[in-house]
DNA sequence: CGAGCTGTTGACATTGCTCAAATTTCGTGG
DNA sequence: CCACGAAATTTGAGCAATGTCAACAGCTCG
């Protein structure tokens, strides 16, 4: 990307902040704006109508939001801390895609990678115990976190509604998980949103591979 | 598309035939080639190391196989029924990719589309009961199928097995689920593998929407 | 200090799984 | 076309993992 291609960029961004819990926008609701998230740490969910919901996913600093082709969200997004996003108009951003071919590229790898996301998501929704589900959320967590954090310490924002969502579970299933396994010593609890993985190759082999 | 592009792509397609039950390629093989299924129909899955399988989708005529951006298939692939196979090389395909910017849009929504549908599978495995899952898939099926079929008449190519392992339950769940929703009435079984859905909208509303 | 969350724990219910057997379907050879 | 064996499907009985409902504990904020 050139720097004729940054200023169009500029020229069509704006920011927002979002209060913790804030709907950023819901499932169905016609797609205006697409996101990067400069700060703050977003839930991405599918409800049914009687109200049960199913986290899709959870995204962070970096990450890209409402990118889609047709014209309405195919998933709701909230803030889960205070979040600040880069917002984009998705008829500018269209048109300016259109041009810079790199962006286009990088946005079919995204894709991508999504698509190869969901698929190890379904192999744990679908085959995975509420143990092997855990653990492996604890792994993949520690996996993204792995740049700054230092040793298996990991911190998890979300809470046990948000990761019970995500794995299918109840709250009550993810806490009696956590506190086995913290009994088992396969991971430690220091405080509710804090996790140590001490024998990740315990952890890896209980997870059943990941 | 004009006639030098499709002169090009015809240059570097070649043919292939499968056996049902054939492996077509496996999770984690280098990836060489991409598909389009020309006859037959594909499941993709992924399996742990303990043998517990998740399918992640099924394929039909027309639909592409393969496209990955890294060098390693992400699912592995087998077919059904006896499939055939219009081949290409990644390699060729990447430089034919980048030369003819409609294909390559086209490639980024088919990209989005499968992942809204990962995301709403990822609802089903999470958050449905066998009962809404058999329903939704029976749906889903019929929607795909819609424009051949006349009435709610549905043919199943797959197995019991591999409904089971679509929807992360056990044949003997999806065999008495279907034999549940017959004693309704919600459904017909004519065959095995042949479903009537006579009261749409009843099925609809007993899937969790859809 | 008390109200209201969030998380944990307990007792019990239920869905879906496991193991086993009966039944049907289907391919193959006579 | 029929018979036979193998495979797929269905059905049954009991069980285990997870869900439901309820009580309790810990923390935060006014």
């Amino acid at each position: 990307m050139d720097f004729k291609d940054i200023d169009r960029l500029a020229a069509i961004v704006s920011h927002r902040d979002i209060d913790p819990g804030q709907v950023i926008f819901e499932e169905g609701e016609t797609a205006e704006y697409a996101y990067n998230i400069s700060r703050g740490e977003v839930r991405l969910y599918k409800l049914l109508p009687d109200g049960r919901r199913q986290i899709t996913g959870f995204l962070g600093e970096g990450d890209f939001l409402g990118l889609v082709s047709d014209s309405t969200y195919a998933y709701g997004a909230e803030a889960m801390t205070p979040v600040e996003l880069c917002s984009m108009r998705l008829t500018n951003l269209e048109r300016l895609l259109a041009d810079i071919p790199p962006v286009r590229e990088k946005l079919l790898d995204m894709s991508r990678d999504e698509l190869a996301a969901a698929q190890e998501q379904m192999l744990l929704l679908g085959r995975k115990t509420a143990r092997e589900q855990l653990l492996s959320f604890l792994l993949h967590r520690l996996d993204q976190a792995e740049s700054d954090a230092p040793e298996s310490k990991l911190h998890l924002p979300m809470s046990r509604t948000d990761i019970a969502d995500y794995l299918g579970l109840t709250i009550e299933t993810v806490s009696r998980t956590f506190t086995a396994l913290r009994d088992e010593g396969l991971i430690e609890l220091p405080d509710t949103h804090t996790v140590v993985l001490p024998e990740l190759e315990a952890v890896r082999e209980a997870a059943g591979a990941f």
